[in-house]
DNA sequence: TTGAAGATGA
């Protein structure tokens, strides 16, 4: 917003003179004169507003009051009036009648013959272009902008970027250029919000090279890229996962002495969290601190987000604390994030006491803290809580959504309550509720996976095709998946014949699945087959498709062709996880290569991937295997390593720990084992 | 921050 339209803004318009005498406009509407005199004004706000409300049907009139406030403005300087002419644009709009208006003003700009006039309808103009901007209404924008261009009026840069924001929120990257070449041409001058939000448009469409050739370009084009500039691209690059391209450019602003703030790091933060890189993000941490880069409640909401995703909820909890300390104050989201890893993890005791600790806090549950401990239930298939707290949201508020009907529909797919899973889905549809893409989806593959695939089945997917949902890809991945791990390679492929036929291309996914589905009945030979062909194709392998296969070929102990996966993955900047690292692991402790083994051990930890529980069952189980009083401590070290790192063993880990001793013993011998771990710190 | 879904340890 530019200071002088803020200036129209901000004030209050009280100026008040005694009474105006509405006088009609130009020649040729004169027809209408006799409806327009009618119209009395006295000129404050209220009883404009009153009689801008009382013409609303008649668009003539109302037309006329607002060239009467035209004149006013230009005659007060520009601003006296502008709130009450905002208002009018809003009302001509409801009344259809912007058209009118635009025209009006377009030719009233071109007759007027310059000067003061043509000014001011300028900026009336834009202030059309500010009210459909603001209503998203981006065919009216894009209507004013080439009227206005084509008769030689200038928009104002600020209602371009607004205009550019919104082709760029719907994806139309070309519409966004063509739309940028033309405003700089007819001679809009461009500014650092054009630019960041031509970066932004390049960087949604994936296109970050691009961004990054633009962003080297500005300074040549006249403006030199800021902090926003970079921070755009360092989102990017987090987002792709490419966090060293994200870091040489956070080094640059540096370098620049550019600012750098939490809006800096906290996509790389979330991108780190999400991979489990923690170690990096404790790095980040202290680098943050270093450069004054304070993090805020978001950078600790991610943070905490990360730790419940790879289960060390009890860790996330801790932040809380933290955060306390730090003087910032846990927010509805970090709740929300807490509440819902324990709800994963099937503990909605503790779920609920932090229910309560929000509500202490003076936060109000919002419909995600529900559906979220909804969702807890159904986990837990305790699915007359999950219906009676939706119940309890209709009575008491916050009123169910699409989320919440759907997180039930799924619940009783899973319990194997066709009947009442569909019930629900049509009580969504009576609460005036529209079914979304999810939502469609849960109830095709509800009757895919845990219904008969009969006539009714059928006629349902006509009927959701018929609202405009075809099946698609994700859909007919989920059932895929789910037939290869019953094992039922033959279904699957006919549904792999299906898809084609219906026009889907099979994805990573899809292949992966079936990749794994072959490794799985111990196919090694075809699951290759597959996955060169899957190549051949031109679909590239993710991550999981190079940790199925490394996992098998490891497991059965041919680890050449298990390191042959990782170098190729490594090859393709494909970035191994800590699964990827767990399955050599295995597969070379069970070689008896334990020099290997604890070598990716070090090499995964290095790259700032963090062992998790399995990682440490793993190595524990296998020095117990080697049953050697030096393999025992060092099994005892790893046990206790991990329980520094706060890395929740269990029973897995125990049963491992203790494989030697009689089974009776076990659970008391764990409790010792706990007291002469901490016994000796 | 919530809904369907591809992978790991005894």
């Amino acid at each position: 917003m530019t200071l002088s339209s803020r200036i129209f803004f901000s004030k209050t318009i009280t100026l008040l003179k005694p009474r105006f005498l509405f006088y009609p406009f130009s020649t040729h509407h004169h027809k209408h004169d006799a409806v327009i005199h009618r119209f009395r004004f006295s000129v404050n706000q209220h009883s404009l507003l009153r009689d801008l409300n009382s013409v609303k049907d008649r668009p003539l009139a109302a037309f006329g009051l607002f060239r009467w406030a035209e004149k006013q403005s230009g005659f007060h300087g520009g601003y006296i009036f502008m709130r009450s002419v905002y208002r009018f644009m809003e009302k001509a709009i409801d009344a259809k009648i912007d058209g009118v208006v635009l025209d009006v003003l377009v030719t009233g700009a071109v007759r007027g013959g310059g000067g003061n006039n043509l000014e001011v309808s300028v900026k009336l103009l834009d202030l059309l272009l500010w009210v459909f901007t603001k209503k998203s209404v981006l065919e009216k924008c894009l209507r004013i902008f080439y009227k206005m261009i084509h008769n030689g009026l200038l928009p104002d840069v600020e209602n371009c970027n607004r205009i550019l924001r919104l082709l760029r929120d719907r994806n139309m990257m070309n519409g966004t250029k063509e739309f940028y070449s033309v405003m700089v041409v007819c001679g809009v001058r461009p500014t650092i919000v054009t630019y960041n939000t031509m970066l932004d448009s390049f960087c949604k469409q994936g296109e970050v090279e691009q961004a990054m050739e633009l962003l080297y370009m500005m300074p040549k084009l006249g403006c030199d890229p800021n902090d926003v500039s970079y921070n755009i691209l360092v989102n990017a690059w987090s987002r792709k996962r490419d966090f060293v391209r994200a870091k040489e450019l956070i080094e640059e602003m540096l370098k620049l002495g550019l600012k750098v703030s939490a809006y800096t790091y906290n996509p790389l933060v979330c991108g780190y969290c999400e991979k489990g890189m923690f170690g990096k993000v404790d790095d980040l941490g202290v680098e943050m601190s270093d450069s004054r880069a304070l993090p805020t409640v978001s950078t600790y909401n991610a943070v905490m987000d990360g730790l419940c995703k790879s289960g060390r909820v009890i860790d996330a909890t801790g932040f809380l604390d933290i955060m306390e300390s730090k003087n910032l104050k846990p927010d509805l989201v970090s709740y929300n994030t807490l509440i819902d890893g324990y709800s994963k993890l099937g503990h909605l005791r503790e779920a609920f006491s932090l229910f309560g600790k929000l509500i202490k806090k003076n936060l109000v549950p919002n419909v995600v803290t529900y559906n979220t401990l909804i969702d807890g239930f159904c986990r837990l298939g305790d699915l007359d809580d999950a219906r009676r707290m939706k119940d309890y949201m209709i009575r008491h508020g916050p009123h169910p959504d699409v989320f919440t009907f759907t997180i039930l529909v799924w619940g009783f797919y899973k319990m194997g309550n066709l009947s009442m899973a569909k019930e629900l889905f049509d009580e969504m549809q009576h609460r005036g509720l529209q079914p979304d893409c999810f939502a469609y989806r849960t109830r095709r593959v509800g009757e895919l996976k845990f219904g008969d695939p009969s006539a009714e089945a059928f006629g349902m997917q006509e009927e959701i095709e018929a609202k405009g949902f075809p099946l698609d890809l994700i859909t007919y991945n989920v059932v895929i998946n789910g037939l290869c791990k019953l094992g039922n390679l033959d279904e699957a492929d006919k549904l792999v014949q299906e898809m084609l036929y219906n026009g889907i291309v099979p994805d990573h996914v899809t292949y992966t699945s079936i990749i794994h589905g072959h490794l799985m009945a111990e196919l090694l030979e075809e699951a290759r087959d597959l996955f060169d062909k899957m190549k051949e194709k031109g679909i590239s392998p993710s991550v999981v498709t190079y940790t199925v296969l490394i996992h098998s070929h490891a497991v059965g102990g041919m680890l050449n062709h298990a390191i042959a996966y990782l170098n190729e993955m490594e090859n393709k900047d494909v970035l191994p996880n800590v699964i990827t690292y767990n399955a050599l692991i295995n597969g070379f402790c069970k070689e008896g290569k334990m020099d290997e083994a604890y070598n990716f051990f070090r090499g995964m930890e290095k790259k700032g991937i963090s062992a998790n529980k399995y990682t440490y069952t793993i190595l524990i189980n296998e020095n117990c295997n080697l049953w050697h009083w030096q393999h025992w401590q060092e099994a005892l070290r790893l046990y206790r390593e991990m329980l520094d790192r706060e890395i929740e063993p269990d029973s897995c880990t125990h049963s491992a720990l203790l494989k030697h001793l009689r089974k009776d013993y076990k659970s008391q011998a764990v409790k010792l084992l706990e007291n002469v771990i901490s016994g000796s710190e």
